[in-house]
DNA sequence: TACAGTGTTATAGTTAACTATAACACTAAT
DNA sequence: ATTAGTGTTATAGTTAACTATAACACTGTA
């Protein structure tokens, strides 16, 4: 139950990722309150300042506004700014590693489209609302977070 | 002139992955020596401990055999333990989370998949041999010359 | 007001990664 | 026997990540 945590990366960076993966696919919409820091910690059973280290990296990058005493919130234009960066990140420093371990490995490309992490259907990534906005949890995701993968 | 750690992973780690890319790519050949502890060390300004733990792993891996007062060298056999290892690692553990951000971010896996990606030719990664190898270099990755300093 | 929910700060301890220095053990060649 | 090259071990210190506990500050609602 709590193979939650790779690791090759710090929790805290780990859980920044998530949200940005939220954000990303739409579970997340833009001023939705991310899920508190304490229910995460206790959730995840892990420490409330790990928590708030990930998230306020989030606030640092302009993704997120903190109203205190009610919580934490998606800004307007999070994902947009997202797509952008994070974009740009994956493209020059991901990929090209990862790129040539695939050659290296000699894996071709059908191989890797079809078996393998072909889940997530591609189709969309904003979904209706006007419900009374009720903070996501974490585990909407089900193939983990973004960012930094290699071997 | 120092990029040539990321932070995103400890450093032994980096330095076993290095190795284990070389053995791939042919550049270190079975019976090979590897570039000595001390040396890498010199080379990279990194504790010879840090070296040292990097290339145990290796040896715990089964892909490098250990020979006092002369080296480590790479094991028979460890090019095919290693497309059959990393191969699954990678198919399992990694590329399904790099697919789902591909996705996430709203890019073109086939694309990236051909033409991006500051392409390695997959020409030639399996030369066959019979030269007097003299260690190589761990820099003989990611275009880099050969050796620059003999005496 | 009291309360329960937010984010935030303070103190302090553990562990893993990395470092600096130094020495030991073994091997091939001089 | 000496030397210079290997891997290996020992001691000890720094830093970052994570942890446990506890308290503080703020906000909406009963």
């Amino acid at each position: 139950m709590d193979r939650e945590w790779n690791d090759s990366q710090p929790i805290y960076r780990q859980l920044r990722d998530r949200v940005v993966a939220m954000i990303l696919d739409g579970v997340l919409k833009e001023g939705d309150p991310l899920p508190s820091v304490r229910t995460v910690a206790a959730e995840y059973r892990v420490n409330p300042l790990t928590v708030l280290k990930g998230y306020q990296q989030l606030v640092d990058d302009g993704l997120v506004e903190t109203r205190r005493g009610m919580g934490m919130f998606v800004n307007p234009g999070a994902r947009d700014l997202l797509l952008q960066g994070e974009r740009q990140k994956f493209l020059t420093e991901d990929w090209p590693r990862i790129h040539a371990n695939i050659q290296r490995l000699g894996l071709n490309a059908e191989e890797l489209l079809n078996g393998a992490g072909a889940a997530r259907s591609s189709s969309e990534a904003a979904p209706r609302d006007s419900a009374p906005p009720k903070s996501a949890d974490l585990k909407n995701l089900e193939s983990n977070p973004l960012k930094k993968e290699e071997r």
